[in-house]
DNA sequence: TTTCTTACTTGACACCATGTCAAGTTGACA
DNA sequence: TGTCAACTTGACATGGTGTCAAGTAAGAAA
């Protein structure tokens, strides 16, 4: 267990440091932000930031963290939850996830390509899938107990396919390599997870 | 214009060092791979290997030729254009490529984690996202002929989503992080890639 | 006022990977 | 015997991360 501290009250400088990394993830070059770009951003030295972070992995994590409290993640997904049938709530979650991901895009980006090679940095990302997943699973759970779910796949079949459909890198094939909009990709993603999971046709 | 030479004739040395990166970068560490841990195992110096490659990118990209070449992958794809319906040859293309993508996954991995901060390999891998994107837009191009194609996405939309569904972060999704043998993938994507373009029920 | 503490600064340095350079060595071939 | 190509060795520049030691500025406490 963890105890979660409001990072906006104390630490001003952390918070600072934060808002660095994030602005300067989000304005693209993922992999390529030094620490020592975040630390003129921050208006402090580079050693500084070790004072506050052990190391890059580390402050680029607590800069995820910051982004979700923010941006408030937690009650989004939540609300995703009130839906009462597996087909509304399908819906929910992929417009709840898949409005989060381009605002933690720049983030993962760089999350993900320190992963091969820093073990810390990897089991933060997959925290994260995980959490995903777990929206996943309960959204194809509901299908089920609907009688909704198609019939090839079981249910962790199907959560392996929403929770791909749903991952990173398609936002980014189709929002930013082929410059979907944000709303046509709800509108696929959607159509396709229903596609891929609600069984077709079960009246007639 | 540029002449492709049978690699492995002549020039053994550099065959050799080719050989020894593709099986570093099949066994796993993608970007972890060092120069020096390739020359160990081609067998020379460090150093010899800058008299074979002006740097890492372009001995990466040359390995991707390289394994082109033994993995015929030029006949695997002209074999999917054999097909006659538009139908035929979505699923031709979905097996062609998906049953590539394991053959190149190690390389591919080390070239995207180069892409940020290497103009060369971007531009390398993105010319193979081209010709993956060429093969889309023709299945897509003979659906609409049939006038298979489903009536929501006109051809550029659909080619972006066939070349998103098959993509490598989506094979590394279900068959590494997940465990899907290669046989579910490409039944899998073959089931949704039909599902999302072609046009339900045109006779009913 | 003096002293102590905390947060920060500066500068130097180790580490590690890539890529470069210069000066050998070796073997084949003429 | 000489020459050339392929390779070796060792040294070094570069650029990033992370560490260390010593110094400074400001506020709280005595």
């Amino acid at each position: 267990m963890q105890l979660y501290i409001m990072s906006s009250e104390k630490n001003p400088t952390r918070t600072r440091i934060l808002k660095a990394t994030w602005s300067l993830l989000d304005s693209g070059g993922g992999s390529r932000v030094r620490m020592s770009d975040i630390a003129k951003v921050a208006g402090i030295s580079r050693q500084a930031l070790y004072l506050h972070f052990p190391n890059r992995a580390e402050l680029l994590i607590a800069t995820t963290r910051h982004i979700d409290e923010v941006k408030k993640i937690d009650d989004r997904l939540a609300a995703s939850r009130a839906a009462q049938t597996g087909r509304a709530r399908l819906t929910a979650f992929v417009e709840a996830w898949g409005n989060y991901i381009p605002e933690i895009y720049g983030v993962a980006t760089a999350l993900i390509a320190l992963g091969p090679g820093d073990e810390e940095a990897r089991t933060a990302w997959q925290d994260r899938l995980g959490a995903v997943r777990h929206g996943c699973a309960s959204a194809v759970a509901m299908l089920a107990r609907d009688g909704d779910l198609v019939a090839h796949l079981d249910e962790d079949r199907a959560t392996d396919l929403l929770a791909t459909l749903l991952s990173v890198p398609i936002w980014e094939g189709l929002c930013q390599a082929h410059g979907w909009s944000q709303s046509d990709y709800i509108a696929e993603i959607d159509r396709l997870s229903r596609a891929a999971l609600i069984r077709p046709d079960p009246t007639s």
